[in-house]
DNA sequence: CGAAAAGACCAAAGCGCTTTGGAAGACTCT
DNA sequence: AGAGTCTTCCAAAGCGCTTTGGTCTTTTCG
């Protein structure tokens, strides 16, 4: 059933039918209804292709994936996901994900917006100058930054968390307990949100004269055997930290197995605290020693960047709005005060 | 740059310029060469919305996903994701997720049908007579399930692996090690997966007179916690097993948690064996105690699933064939005999 | 009461591609 | 030389929608 049968069988024309059901206002009430009506009972739904050719809209949001035989798409990518869908859906929208070359994302979204694949896209795990928010702003497609990069000559919208914030409460509550030799298991120190993780460590232990010691802060992938690997090496030194902070609740888990392995206990010779996406699969309340967090769900975060986004294609959100949540720090039994 | 200025360009006629580009044999090749060249010289590419209104071809493979605030996605499917990506991306493939209710999935589904808004659809987690293998079948798009259901009337395309025999495996080698009394902490058990494991499970038992008990099998959601439930429950009973097969690496997480927690030790009093899809962010080796898993790269599976898919679009496969895949067996410190 | 404005509808022109159904010219063959 | 066959190209008809630029009534108002 298309337009234009839908049409003859009103007696109207394809001008009128389609105004009435775009809701248009050069159309009779009473016709509409009619229109309407026709249309939900031969359940007549317009060609999202034709439609796209005329308009250009194409009511899909694109995300461009890195990908590789190297590259592993990280676990938090599905939480965030799993908002971003729940919000799409009841707004009939679709989310393309186009993959592309992890080192040419380039070319990618310059497919996507020449050839009209999406209305708009969302750009995550952004660092500092970061080339594609450059480019996606001189393309003019809309988008929503998931993040922040830093240092670029223009304004643009995104949503963020405030990491440094979140690890400058951490790291002020562990100096507050004593604790002299704090160390940071960051994860990728390319991307924004690590350097901002580190400075809010670097920005508390500062207001007490202290100091990130040069050996005391590591930056990787943020998986279980890094964080292993990470811990072991910083409790093995001669001045080894007391507290660590720690960007993901993954590499905790690696944590808590090297302090295990030494023959260390947490709290009493570590303290700890990570930061927590809030996986349903994983939460820091059920380690065996309850994991202090500064928590944020991405879940969320996923929500309302589709929110965003939705409001951009429709015209009701323009600007260069950028907005910052706020982190809960979560104080369970892996802190206390620093060893004597 | 389309198709018209191109071709008024080289004073040639739509039809062949298109021709041309698209391979067709009706076109001298000094001309095919010009009209390349040209293409390429002016970057011209043709519009796929009006490409997709001709044709019906999107270049798209579809996915429907399940939300809803209490529905998780879980993480093995960034996983999958990755070796999809990377296959699509080398086709030119484009993935779309179409976010849908989880309890009626059946109405996006049709929609993407209908509107053809994809050529191809994977369906993953499938249960037996799953509805939606039933459905993609009758409306007729090309898809490919990971995975398998059963009890339906018509056979299917389909990529699984065994699960039945990798937990035969596991399960028979826990026998042979003296074990009698094993347990299964498995995934929802309305999915073919689990289901299929269980089997593996009770046929090995069968096979030496034995039995997997009633309070001896869970089945649950595969987080941690829910491991660390099962773990307990299972432990703290009279007739506490002394092996178990569980479903999943996260699950397994919790395993150990709980039987730490109880004062006991892996493998002396408990052996324990997991299903490990292979996520580069949690490593059965880098357990604790090293463990024991039957190991299947759910990467792999999501690269192949993308061959095929390709494959049926462009025509190159057809009908129904399913295959399965085996199971890798990987002992590690894990197991041991079972406790006098 | 006549002119202007508003209301309700329509025909047809895109959007940019693919594909059908020729047509013109070059070649082969008897 | 004329008939038949390739080869190579083209005009035009879709695909199904939106939107421009009207027309024809009806209403409003000085």
């Amino acid at each position: 059933m298309n337009l234009k049968q839908l049409s003859h069988m009103l007696a109207l024309s394809q001008t009128t039918v389609s105004r009435a059901l775009n809701g248009y206002p050069e159309v009779n009430e009473e016709t509409r209804r009619r229109v309407i009506d026709a249309a939900k009972r031969h359940g007549y739904r317009p060609n999202p292709s034709a439609r796209r050719l005329a308009t250009g809209k194409t009511g899909m949001i694109g995300y461009v994936l890195p990908t590789g035989a190297a590259v592993d798409i990280d676990p938090h990518f599905v939480e965030f996901l799993s908002g971003l869908g729940d919000y799409a859906r009841s707004h009939e929208l679709d989310l393309v994900l186009s993959p592309a070359d992890a080192d040419d994302q380039e070319t990618t979204y310059r497919r996507i917006v020449a050839n009209r694949q999406v209305d708009a896209v969302y750009i995550s795990s952004p660092r500092p100058a970061d080339r594609r928010v450059a480019l996606v702003n001189a393309l003019g497609i809309p988008f929503i930054v998931h993040g922040r990069s830093e240092g670029l000559d223009f304004d643009y919208p995104f949503t963020d968390i405030d990491n440094e914030g979140a690890f400058h409460e951490a790291a002020r509550l562990l100096v507050q307990l004593g604790h002299r030799r704090l160390a940071l298991i960051n994860g990728d120190d390319r991307e924004t949100f690590a350097i901002h993780r580190e400075r809010g460590v670097r920005r508390a232990l500062a207001a007490s004269g202290l100091v990130l010691g040069e050996g005391h802060v590591c930056s990787l992938a943020m998986t279980e055997e890094n964080g292993y690997r990470a811990a072991r090496r910083l409790l093995e030194q001669s001045d080894a930290p007391t507290a660590i902070a720690c960007s993901s609740l993954i590499m905790a888990l690696g944590v808590v197995r090297a302090v295990r392995d030494l023959g260390l206990t947490i709290p009493d010779d570590l303290s700890l605290i990570a930061h927590d996406d809030v996986f349903p699969w994983l939460k820091p309340e059920n380690f065996s020693v309850p994991l202090s967090t500064t928590r944020s769900s991405i879940r969320l975060a996923g929500a309302r960047i589709a929110e965003r986004l939705a409001a951009r294609i429709s015209g009701l959100e323009e600007g260069a709005r950028g907005e910052v949540w706020p982190v809960d720090l979560v104080i369970r039994r892996s802190v206390a005060g620093a060893p004597a």
